[in-house]
DNA sequence: GTCGACATGTAACCAGTTACATGATTAA
DNA sequence: TTAATCATGTAACTGGTTACATGTCGAC
């Protein structure tokens, strides 16, 4: 008897078994340590999309439930991955197939169009983006530092790595609107 | 009497506009267009998609639609822009707010669970791709070419200002594979 | 005679969002 | 007293995808 269809799980699933192997977690949690994370370079979901994962992860035997009473909180459940989670989670790590990464730019889709906009709006846009990106930038530096000096409890090699990757595309971003603006500007 | 409501558009409604201030292209035409250029920094549509962007754009009264007979082809429809959609159009790429893109990097994701990974297929899984990477670069690269030595009917300006930031960006990707790579090889 | 380009569309599906709903505790 | 944090969820919606459906022409 071959083991339950395995029903091929969307990316989010990954992503939040992905998180999981961290530390058990409530949806939550969950949320919040999206945000501080893979909201960087891949995305957060939003919390009733996490609630709804967590059932449909549950009801696949990939997580468990423990329902934590508290007092001074409302009540919690928290979620922790099976040995089968685990599993589907390298066996996705690890798949052979590559996926391209989605770049989606609402600023490069305007400076496209750029013939049917006023110059000057387009430069104030891109100014804009210059602005945003420099303090990006601070913040995943700040978070470099902060990963640099943690202490020798945990092991910061792939948080490192994405950082740095959030790193080097900010700093393309940065260099990009940079050139733009110049030569839109240097433009009769 | 105030207007029309003007139910605000999605992203894709302004991305076909814009697509359709070029010049006057069927659904056809218009996936082959995007294809070749906003999917390099946004996306590109489905086809069906297309065409039921089409016909809102239409009932909106945005675009025309023009019936044209082949006979050595299927029939056709051509849409092209209103004076009202050329002005939204506009309206829309002047507009101040500003949207941050999206990045969204399966492998990325991947290498942040790298815990969960075997480290072989992870390096695998980059040097792939890097090769991907390099492919991309070199194709913008001919498209940067082939832009300048276009003739002196189009303004290639904007166009090239978007294939220099998939170039910057094809770029730091690159680099963030080479830095990876290296790094995953080095550790014990 | 088969494949690819041309050309347009429908149907079924699902991923994901926003807004709504509830309610306790704690700090300003 | 007002707002933020903690905590979980439902409902309505839409953006977008894939698969299906149809049919001609020209090139190999």
């Amino acid at each position: 008897m071959p083991p339950a269809p395995l029903a091929d799980l969307p990316q989010t699933s990954f992503a939040i078994l992905g998180m999981l192997s961290f530390e058990p977690m409530s949806g939550y949690d969950l949320k919040q340590f999206a945000d501080k994370s893979i909201s960087h370079f891949y995305w957060s979901p939003a919390k009733s999309q996490i609630y709804t994962e967590l059932r449909r992860l549950k009801k696949a035997g990939l997580v468990t439930e423990e329902h934590i009473e508290q007092d001074a909180r409302p009540d919690k459940r928290v979620y922790a991955l099976t040995p089968e989670g685990n599993r589907r989670l390298s066996e996705w790590v690890d798949s052979a197939d590559f996926e391209q990464h989605m770049f989606k730019s609402n600023v490069m889709l305007r400076v496209f169009f750029g013939k049917s906009a006023n110059q000057k709006s387009l430069i104030e846009l891109l100014r804009h983006n210059l602005t945003f990106e420099r303090e990006q930038l601070a913040e995943l530096e700040a978070m470099e530092q902060q990963c640099l000096a943690s202490g020798p409890n945990y092991d910061p090699t792939f948080t490192l790595l994405t950082i740095r990757g959030g790193i080097e595309f900010t700093k393309a971003s940065i260099r990009w609107s940079e050139e733009s603006i110049k030569s839109l500007e240097s433009r009769v």
